[in-house]
DNA sequence: AGGTCGGATCTTTTT
DNA sequence: GATCCGACCT
């Protein structure tokens, strides 16, 4: 038996979990334990042991990547290609079972998925539509507030408002919202658990179907399940089937969004024949790494407690370096990183972490600089484009015409002469006829209840659509796609913005259509037309931001897209007390506990080396701060961390904590009083080179700013 | 109907 | 300091 490729790589505690009998197990797996590695195991298991067939199972996740990823690692790991399987996201297969029963989720068949961007718009037209002010009512607020009942699974009619104003009227924008959805077929993220949660609850047949179904439902990062995946898997799970949950509860960084990490309690009360399994030997870090995230996290109460362990090494001690200002942090890291690539490492095994997206700024510039190739992960997707959503715009609306989202977008766009006033004629006869924006234009139209200009245009616009709808007909996917960016006026449009940013837009409307022609049906969804499949993949998939370059290249990431993933050589930086812990968090303790996990994940990203670094001031919104270290700094035991000093000595974050030069041997620090016999007075601003090479930049308060080498300036501390 | 200006805002963002 | 949004102007 231990000769099977599918248990011999596996150590104890993952066999234990793989080999399970119980009907229900909760893997508590720590950073870097194995944790896909025992999920992919465990379905091999079960397919090869004849446990379950492949149309048993049931895997869920919550990114695609992880999806895909693990879909793969099964294939490969039996050799052959698994059919039948249902392994996605849970938004995705939620997606998935309500275009299978569109007509019992009460959905029109062509619905659409929106999102929060499409999302934020229908509730600012609700919010109108209301007559309310819509600065007291901030569509962000709102929209925040619906997604947050819906992840609570609550209807408007589940609300008690308890006669609170306030809530009243959010309820009422929730309700309101809601029906324009309903009418316009457009569902949005939350929309689509919380429907297929409905689905079953409310369709037993069908939730007898599918409990019959998928014997082996398997859950990743469970930890960040919210109400209402969570009663979706419950429901599934009925009474025979096994669950198996993995998760760790040190690695919940997701309660904002709804996730609740008590779901792991609960499990353990709900699934009353569970077993829990550990796992806590890491295979990913240096002992010293290891010892500093248990000792940081350790900090945390209402853990299920974990603690991390390896039989490698040790490892080299962590750095703390303490930058003069934001600048110079940046300079330093990226100088390390130099040296790692001097070393034989390579760039893409370097990872620059922060709390807030603005901080990569400072580090994109001194990367430049550098000359040092890097990448910054997340921000601004392919499919969250502006003019990839106004191209989709156009396809979604010859494909269902009740798509108002679609119908806003683009009705003036490029301008044909659709005013405002028009719109606003078009959007009340929609509210009060109850129908969707084409149909109330259709209607204002053949009544004449519209001067004759702007029936004119809007005669035309619903023409070209219909036109449009009627050409692509039997057309490719991506013959369809040129074709509606071609019919659309988009380009000449977009031609006539100035600057880069007019052609950027047009080359990513080519990027459309070449990712219009790689698109592949997914193998199981054969019967949803092309067309739809890939609008829904635009949504439910948003795309890596920037094409991949294939550079060897330093990666930069906030560390919440950093979870997951793992680098030889990591640089966790801005340790300060107001950017993480981040202001916002700090009064309140559960937050601050949700900062700490985050550090948490931060330094069990690093294999071999980390590096932890703050700066005394910082520039943050065009004024100077200057923060004091991170108090997670003080959590790490002082026999871990090295702190490094551009020469000159200046108090350690705790005086047990070793102080040592830079390697660099740098005689001065910046920022530090310096005196020389000729300039007098001044300030050094820069170092740069090492050893004897060593130059430095002093700005004297007579002679200006100089560079000088160090060893022949003769530079005297003041 | 589009451009410009002033003001508010400034955590994280798997889908 | 940068950006995003809406009001206002042309």
């Amino acid at each position: 038996m231990s000769t099977s490729p599918i248990l011999a790589p596996l150590n104890a505690a993952q066999r234990a979990a793989v080999t399970t009998g119980a009907p229900q197990t909760l893997v508590l797996a720590g950073a870097g334990s194995g944790k896909t590695r025992v999920l992919v195991h465990r379905i091999a298991w079960c397919l090869e042991q004849g446990l379950a067939s492949p149309s048993g199972i049931l895997a869920v996740t919550f990114t695609n990547k992880a999806a895909a990823e693990m879909r793969a690692r099964i294939e490969q790991l039996l050799a052959r290609p698994v059919g039948g399987m249902w392994v996605g996201t849970f938004h995705g297969i939620a997606h998935r079972l309500l275009r299978a029963h569109w007509r019992e989720a009460k959905l029109p068949e062509q619905f659409q998925i929106m999102d929060s961007d499409d999302q934020q718009k229908v509730v600012r037209r609700a919010i109108r539509g209301l007559n309310l002010d819509e600065h007291h009512w901030l569509p962000k607020e709102a929209q925040w507030f619906i997604n947050a009942r819906k992840d609570e699974g609550q209807r408007p009619a589940h609300i008690d408002t308890a006669g609170d104003h306030v809530l009243q009227t959010m309820v009422e924008i929730y309700k309101a919202y809601e029906e324009a959805c309903q009418r316009a077929g457009l569902v949005d993220f939350a929309e689509l658990l919380l429907r297929a949660y409905e689905l079953w609850r409310d369709t037993p047949g069908l939730l007898r179907h599918y409990q019959e179904r998928f014997f082996h439902v398997l859950v990743d990062e469970f930890q960040d399940t919210n109400a209402i995946q969570y009663a979706w898997l419950r429901l599934i799970a009925g009474e025979r089937a096994h669950v198996f949950a993995v998760g760790d509860d040190d690695q919940s960084i997701y309660s904002w969004r709804g996730a609740r990490v008590e779901n792991m309690q609960r499990f353990r009360r709900d699934f009353p024949r569970h077993e829990i399994v550990r796992l806590e030997q890491n295979y990913r870090s240096t002992g010293n790494i290891l010892d500093a995230a248990n000792a940081l996290i350790a900090n945390n109460t209402a853990r299920l407690g974990k603690n991390l362990w390896t039989d490698g090494s040790r490892g080299e001690a962590i750095k703390l370096y303490a930058g003069y200002n934001d600048i110079d942090e940046a300079r330093y890291c990226v100088e390390r990183v130099r040296d790692w690539h001097r070393d034989g490492g390579r760039f893409d095994d370097c990872a620059f972490l922060y709390r807030t997206s603005a901080q990569s700024r400072v580090l994109e510039d001194a990367l430049r600089q550098a000359d040092v190739p890097y990448r910054v992960h997340g921000g601004f997707k392919f499919y969250e484009r502006a003019e990839v959503k106004d191209a989709l715009a156009y396809l979604r609306l010859a494909n269902f015409r009740g798509d108002d989202a679609a119908f806003e977008r683009i009705v003036n766009l490029p301008a044909r002469g659709i005013g405002n006033r028009t719109l606003d004629d078009v959007r009340q006869t929609a509210r009060l006829e109850r129908i969707t924006l084409w149909d109330a234009a259709v209607r204002l139209i053949a009544h004449r209840e519209l001067g004759s200009r702007a029936a004119g245009a809007l005669q035309q616009f619903l023409s070209l659509i219909d036109e449009l709808a009627h050409e692509i007909e039997g057309l490719g996917l991506d013959s369809t796609i040129e074709l509606v960016v071609e019919r659309s006026g988009l380009v000449d449009h977009y031609r006539k913005e100035k600057g880069e940013r007019g052609l950027d837009r047009i080359e990513n409307l080519a990027e459309l259509v070449t990712a219009a022609r790689d698109f592949e049906l997914p193998e199981d969804d054969g019967e949803l037309p092309l067309v739809s499949a890939f609008l829904s993949h635009a949504a439910l998939e948003a795309g890596e931001g920037q094409a991949g370059s294939f550079e060897d290249s330093v990666q930069l990431m906030t560390l919440h897209s950093a979870k997951g993933l793992e680098f030889a050589n990591v640089f966790l930086v801005g340790m300060e007390e107001g950017l993480f812990p981040h202001t916002r968090s700090a009064s309140d303790p559960n937050q601050l506990e949700e900062e700490r996990r985050l550090c948490y994940v931060g330094l069990t990203r690093a294999m071999k080396q980390l590096t932890l670094s703050y700066a005394e001031s910082r520039r943050l919104h065009g004024t100077d701060y200057y923060p004091q270290p991170s108090r997670f700094l003080r959590e790490l035991p002082s026999n871990l961390v090295e702190q490094v000093r551009l020469g000159g000595a200046s108090p350690a974050l705790d005086p047990r904590t070793r102080v040592v030069e830079d390697t660099n041997g740098y005689p001065y620090r910046l920022g530090q009083r310096v005196h020389h016999r000729t300039f007098g007075e001044g300030v050094v601003l820069h170092l740069e080179g090492r050893g004897a090479h060593t130059r430095v930049q002093v700005n004297f308060a007579a002679g200006g700013v100089k560079w000088l080498v160090a060893a022949y300036a003769g530079l005297e501390a003041d």
